[in-house]
DNA sequence: GACGATATCAGGGTTTTCCCTTAGGTTTGT
DNA sequence: ACAAACCTAAGGGAAAACCCTGATATCGTC
């Protein structure tokens, strides 16, 4: 019986070695490599071909979603499981965007991760129950917002930007976090504004606690 | 020859059995508790008198300095060590002002994290290679090896000013808010942010939800 | 194929913030 | 009383954000 082939990319050292002995344990996985930044993920994920690469979404160089992207233009056979913190619907969005087949989060039970990792190397997609949700209900959430009688959706980009502006990025961080350029980011935040009838920086940052984007 | 009781606080479960593993490993370590929230931690803390506790900053509840002087409070033969994902050090100023003996980045490696409980459980204070450097650069840093609380702490005026900076107000909307002229709020914003080494409007967002003020 | 929504970006002018320095009046501690 | 910290505020130049208009390319849909 062959074993899953493993790529770990976190550049949480602490977290990494710790994953790496959970795998461990299981007797149908291995760890084959490892990356703590995204742009030695995609390295490795072409020399290695892993079955699947469990990938962090913030980390240095390349983040997460970016690698992905990379990953799954280099070599489509290999499977991208995305691993974060955040709640945020946005990021979830975004990987499974970049071609992810799977969204895990760092407080899911060890169990899931493994339900995941099968899941995916079968060929199917693992979202994380808690983040399922939020998937659901997404687009037109922000009608409850103020009791507002709902107006257009905000897209992906725009809730990523608008994310980000609330968490008090600059807009030259922003575009250099999303690779595009500082005029793209300013035409995303005031359409986002303008579509939630939002007047300050202030009120986005209000809107975006309300969405739990914090 | 007894092992050193260790209690683990960290609210991402992946990351916590990692630890677990990685503890389980060293032979005079064991785990003997495990939390998932702060307010958790400190009530195992005083259930169990492990001998180190190993806290996450970044905790749902209660966070991992108050936490930890909530812990030091009640059983202060037990040693808390901060573990956190952030350079920043306004971070480390802060745990280590809340009552820690040790400091220790999740991208460090393995060793690190052990020889940071070897060493506070013999009665020292551990500050992680990467962080001591930011250490270095503040005048005051000598007095946090003599375990004293360190930093110029934030006047009222300037945690009203930071505060409302971190919800997304600008500058104007501060000076009306307060009464006072704008060039006082950049006074006032500047000098906090430079007590804290917060070097951008995300680092500030990023310090006042780990102090509360959102 | 026309349409709408999305995502990207530019030009150009106004406002605000940022960064540096300087400085006077008040409060507090020894 | 004197020092130290605090709150206040200003000038001036560089950088960034804000606000408008307009443009192009790509989608999926009807």
């Amino acid at each position: 019986m062959e074993k899953l082939r493993i790529l770990l990319a976190e550049d949480h050292l602490i977290l990494r070695e710790g994953l790496k002995r959970l795998i461990a344990e299981q007797p149908n996985m291995e760890v084959v490599g490892e990356a703590d930044n995204g742009v030695t993920a995609w390295q490795q994920a072409k020399e290695l071909e892993p079955d699947i690469v469990l990938m962090d979404i913030t980390m240095p160089r390349l983040n997460g979603a970016e690698a992905t992207v990379k990953i799954r233009e280099l070599c489509p056979s290999v499977k991208v499981i995305a691993l974060t913190g955040h709640r945020a619907s946005a990021y979830l969005n975004e990987v499974l965007k970049a071609g992810a087949s799977g969204y895990v989060l760092k407080q899911a039970a060890i169990d899931e991760l493994i339900d995941a990792i099968h899941t995916v190397a079968k060929g199917g997609t693992y979202i994380d129950s808690a983040s399922r949700e939020s998937l659901v209900h997404s687009p037109l959430d922000h009608r409850v917002y103020k009791g507002e009688p709902q107006g257009k959706p905000l897209s992906q980009r725009e809730i990523q930007v608008l994310s980000l502006v609330a968490n008090g990025y600059t807009n030259k961080e922003i575009a250099n976090e999303l690779s595009i350029s500082v005029k793209t980011v300013e035409t995303h935040k005031a359409n986002s504004m303008q579509k939630l009838d939002l007047k300050s920086r202030a009120e986005v940052v209000d809107y975006a606690r309300f969405r739990g984007w914090t």
